[in-house]
DNA sequence: ACCTGAACACCGTTCAAGT
DNA sequence: ACCTGAACACCGTTCAAGT
């Protein structure tokens, strides 16, 4: 008979491992089985190598953890990025529409980029600073100082944000953002406000009313 | 000579341990060491208590952590809730301003509440429900549905929530929000803007501006 | 009923090798 | 230069006890 022993799997040579195979690897496991799941072992498991071989290529899990926001957050600009012509205003509602539809789309990247400490912070999105430069230049030919223009793309996006993180946590917790919140009716107005317009997310129509809003009242202030 | 063997801690009598002391020790243990140091090993330490004896009281980790989150909520509507008195305008303004300051000079509070998922969803602020209540009076009176005033609390409430998050990210991360996001030179109107209005954080000033920017905006929209 | 340690299956990371 | 397992100090949780 055979030696029974049991048998592990073959040392790979050198040079057949690279950072570019464990990044994808990474971002395959997370995006089958969550970013909670992604640890080293499972990863180097996955991958087919030691767990140690990884520590040659990245100096440790947060490390790995940035490189593949980036090349999640990568794929992001031409996902979003309206057409060049137009007036701004149209342009940052289309953009700030399209970054909701694909952070909601793509549980990962959102909780790469937005679901607690990203690392990276605003160099996540370099990709989108032609964008936004783009963007101050119209806004700033129809009246805004480059200060004012910014101010309001920020606040835009911090809405946006707000919105795709409070639908993820709902979501995270199994909660259906669709189903209202259960309010005591010593809240007349609460509870029956929140049949329709409930608290856990907002509607696409919602969004982009208040975001249309938002945009109408930074157009405004630049007429004056 | 005295027996040389490690002495354990003296067993607690029973009755001694309370939900409310565990909870108390885990808030304690998480405001000075942050949210990420509390674990069940070092809390069991840190209250001189059996690990185990902790599961007697909570299920596992989640329900302690829901626990605490409460605890931390329930102080915060004193905090925040603005005098009854006044238009819903600025009631509504001062508002997110002190829930903007609670969370910012709350890190914990912050965490538990936003940052990564919160497993209570609404349910965790259902002590501002009273105050939304009226704010909801207030602003049907003024010419609003119930639906259109909730939509725009919650607008306003993803705003804020957006502008904490980001800045709490930045201050984890150990970068100072108020130092301006170095912006290469390929983009003028951005790495001018981004000297005083960075990307990482808004100003109190910048905050309130367009906070009251997007409530005067739902009270244009009240008055068509 | 309440409190406990031993034990288990995990984790991230270091280190001292192997090739 | 590149890949590796053994080992370490942690973790959350279960279980079978003790009192």
């Amino acid at each position: 008979m055979g030696k029974q022993q049991a048998k592990r799997p073959a040392r790979r040579e050198r040079g057949s491992i690279s950072a570019e195979e464990i990044i994808d690897g990474a971002l395959a496991l997370a995006e089958a089985e969550g970013l909670d799941a992604l640890s080293m072992p499972r990863l180097g498991r996955a991958l087919g190598i030691g767990v140690t071989s990884i520590y040659w290529y990245f100096d440790n899990k947060d490390a790995l953890i940035d490189a593949i926001t980036i090349a999640a957050a990568r794929q992001l600009h031409d996902l979003i990025t309206p057409p060049e012509a137009g007036a701004w205003q149209d342009r940052v509602e289309q953009l700030y529409c399209r970054m909701r539809d694909a952070l909601r789309s793509n549980d990962l990247l959102c909780d790469l980029l937005y679901m607690r400490g990203n690392r990276l912070g605003e160099n996540a999105l370099v990709h989108l600073w032609p964008e936004v430069e783009l963007n101050l230049t119209k806004m700033t030919a129809a009246g805004f100082t480059a200060e004012e223009a910014l101010r309001g793309l920020v606040a835009l996006s911090l809405y946006t944000r707000g919105a795709v993180v409070l639908e993820r946590q709902m979501r995270r917790q199994g909660i259906d953002p669709a189903t209202p919140t259960p309010v005591p009716a010593d809240f007349p107005l609460l509870s029956a406000a929140a049949e329709q317009q409930n608290m856990r997310g907002v509607t696409d129509d919602a969004f982009r009313a208040q975001l249309r809003l938002m945009i109408d009242g930074l157009a405004a202030l630049s007429a004056r």
